[in-house]
DNA sequence: ATCCGCTCTTGATCTGTGTCAAGGAGTTAA
DNA sequence: TTAACTCCTTGACACAGATCAAGAGCGGAT
């Protein structure tokens, strides 16, 4: 399962991207709450396409994702699969409280993760309250998250729900960039046809058309599989069926 | 809109099925922090149908539902609808940090809620880790249960997302009284068709459709319109596609 | 260079669910 | 009693998306 133990010297910077120790915990804690995070932690690489953890597995670690994107998913017994999160840098995965895998955990990417062994970390949860504040904060946001995806599922058409997706990706991507402003956006798409589609409830074949229609009509362009260039994000966010942009989600 | 204020002694024996006050203040909290608690609450009550409020609305509030069922709603603009929560007593409504609402909430059936003020309450869990830890543990069950619908909407069949529902209420059902081992569980429904449909993603006539053909494979039994006899559980759980009865949600 | 495996595209056809329409059952009000 | 209303059921038909099938593009291994 190709685990890895990176040491922190590998990044100077500190784990730039870890949502518990920059954004939790570095601007409030103690020093000395800081070597004990540093006590539990390690890095762990997993590479593209293999599986993080099963569902059912124990949870001897929670993690943050520094680099790459993973997904969790569900499988049923007959093997249709729906992908319930999208995991970019910053989110966390696992739960305190938790001894085994609700999910199944996949790196859709080569990705980085800054794990923590659960145990000691729940006790730092208990000792240290802002930890617990800061989780329940990403805690929500993942659930505002999840409760905007349940209308694209249950709702939406097959091509509004490409574009919606299309739209979260443009828009994490003009967020790490300089903000997009007014010019045109493009990006990697890091995702195969088979996992946009196990995210949308639909079809590979059903993706791949709506692609070639979305293209068609000049909302965004192609180049090769897998880069897209959206020439008006407006008009993508008008396709996705949300006009006033405000929420969605990741 | 309807808002009654109730006092306090309306409920001699506290407020029985507030997670706030007793799953998560009571067993841990000082006599003072009770107090406090006391200070910033109020009870509410809204009648069926009505909507307690509107996304976009100012939150003055977050609040625990005491009795009956509201839902958490979203609407698109040309009028489809989702249903992406549905709240039974005990569960949370609102977000500390949050200043409006991201979903209209409406009152299924009549409903009491227990809410607190939002800024004082905000203080308080700030002061009082444990109340930040004990609504990690909800929202992280909630999230998990929005996850699990995600499975719902976007991979089951119309037949195997009414059969997911009524597991769901049955479920509940069974758990209020004395665990229903063995024998047959029969319950009232809360919702119309209309509603089971914009929690489903289906339309109100696939529902009716749906019911009737497992009222016709005696998957289930029918007393008036919305009385529910399950013979078999276990069959019941078979047709929504979760053999292992394991995680399910709310 | 050739073959293999993987991802993606496109076509033809099938089917589950939506849409439109009519009417039944129960409740409340006149 | 009838009328009006809400909620639900059922039928006929349409269509979005699934399924089945063939093949194109491309990188990596031999």
């Amino acid at each position: 399962m190709n685990e890895i133990s990176l040491k922190s010297s590998q990044f100077p910077n500190g784990c730039q991207n870890c949502a518990i120790r920059h954004q939790a915990v570095c601007s409030r804690c103690e020093p000395d709450e800081l070597e004990r995070l540093d006590e539990i932690k390690y890095y762990r690489t997993v590479e593209a396409g293999q599986t993080v953890i099963w569902t059912g597995d124990r949870m001897e670690f929670v993690a943050s994702v520094v680099s790459g994107i993973a997904s969790l998913t569900q499988t049923m017994e007959d093997g249709r699969t729906q992908m319930v999160g999208l995991l970019l840098p910053g989110d966390f995965i696992g739960r305190p409280g938790r001894e085994s895998a609700a999910y199944d955990v996949i790196a859709t990417t080569d990705i980085v993760l800054c794990c923590f062994r659960r145990k000691p970390f729940e006790n730092m949860i208990v000792q240290t309250p802002h930890i617990a504040q800061r989780l329940l904060e990403m805690t929500l946001d993942e659930l505002d998250a999840a409760r905007e995806w349940m209308l694209v599922l249950g709702r939406k058409t097959a091509r509004e729900k490409i574009a919606s997706l299309l739209a979260i990706v443009a828009r994490r991507n003009a967020a790490l960039k300089l903000q997009g402003t007014g010019e045109k956006i493009q990006f990697d798409l890091p995702l195969t046809r088979e996992a946009m589609a196990d995210y949308l409830g639909l079809t590979l074949e059903t993706v791949s058309r709506q692609i070639s229609a979305l293209k068609r009509d000049k909302v965004i362009a192609l180049e090769g599989k897998r880069h897209v260039i959206v020439p008006d994000y407006r008009r993508l966010l008008n396709e996705a069926g949300d006009d006033s942009d405000g929420g969605m989600m990741m």
